[in-house]
DNA sequence: GCGCCCAGATGACAAATGTCACCAGACCGG
DNA sequence: CCGGTCTGGTGACATTTGTCATCTGGGCGC
């Protein structure tokens, strides 16, 4: 019998999956998480063979748990994503994810890939892979990619420096290099472009 | 027996809420679709008493199949979304949609539901209706949405006007207009909002 | 016809933004 | 200790953006 944890923000996709997953013989769900904070507390609780979480999950992503979960535990871990982005794949794998399955995946193969890792092979969507290998690896610097990501909401550069803790021209330095990086024409572009990539 | 037609994209979901509905012995899933136009076609071949349509589906989204489906068929039209959004509930009403489901709701009261809207009922979240009628309705006029749509990747003036065929001169002032009603700092930040609102 | 309104356009102006060259500490291998 | 490198910061400058007042031409009631 292999025990799942199963964490997603949306109730309705969770409980979803909940009955999709118990429909299987040697399946069974022990505990359910809707935040990635919770998910590593009812990990630590239950130690549950696999952890499946999804990666859109507030407050930190389900990368993050992921990362948590693997530093305590031998539970395995398998990446849900809406998003399936080359950048994120490869940031999955570099914090020791052992499946990576985007939801345009046939819900039928969701059982298998879990009795695949829980068996100790890895499982990694073919289409995500092949795209990741051939495209380059994200070009920015951590700071440019923060100073991105708060520029998502359309704020200025004074409110990004406040959030960032950075002074405004600094900001305005570190948005220049990654526009040039990125061969966008404002940080608006840039922020558009880095977010497609699954960079940020 | 109440007979469903099951439209989402992402085939985990959908094959997870097949499972999910399934469970219920009053219930039969009769056809699934991943796209609305797919949607639309089952809906017509098979005729069923609900259809539970994802709003966010390529290539015109849930609410445009929504309507093409009402036009033809009895057929109850229940709506799930992730982003529930004050406006986007708006449109779905004035579609003649039966149900309204955001993706946080409990997973257990989706057949609830669905029984209640196959009954003659209605069902709307009630977080998100409480907030459609508290909130203001769009004040942006057709332009101002048009423009604030193309704005959203971060293209520059120039770039917007090729794209809605205005002179740039127009687009700022169309774009001014917005950022006033919306209390918004720049053409980026208006954007951001009108998308938060389900404006855009 | 006349006045009125509205979408679209223009031009002038101030503020924000992006580019660039350069400075000051901190950190590190030698 | 020294030079190299990295992070953070500053100031000058050209462009882009946002604001506002104003113009133009077409529809429309009368």
């Amino acid at each position: 019998m292999i025990r799942l944890l199963l964490a997603d923000d949306e109730d309705l996709v969770r409980g979803a999956l909940t009955a999709l997953l118990e429909l299987e013989e040697d399946l069974v769900v022990v505990a359910e998480a809707s935040t990635s904070t919770e998910a590593v507390r009812l990990a630590l609780e239950h130690r549950p063979d696999i952890a499946v979480l999804d990666l859109e999950m507030p407050p930190a992503d389900g990368l993050r748990a992921a990362e948590q979960i693997r530093a305590e535990l031998p539970t395995r871990v398998v990446l849900v994503t809406r998003h399936a982005r080359p950048g994120v794949l490869r940031r999955a794998l570099a914090a020791g994810v052992r499946g990576f399955v985007p939801k345009t995946t046939p819900a039928a193969r969701l059982a298998e890939i879990i009795r695949d890792v829980a068996a100790g092979r890895r499982y990694v969507d073919p289409d995500i892979a092949a795209s990741a290998l051939t495209e380059g690896d994200c070009p920015l610097t951590e700071r440019e990619l923060e100073v991105l990501r708060a520029s998502r909401t359309g704020a200025s550069i004074s409110e990004i420096a406040a959030q960032v803790h950075l002074a405004p021209g600094t900001v305005r330095n570190y948005l220049s290099a990654a526009m040039t990086k990125l061969g966008a024409g404002s940080r608006h572009a840039a922020a558009h472009r880095a977010w497609e990539e699954g960079w940020i």
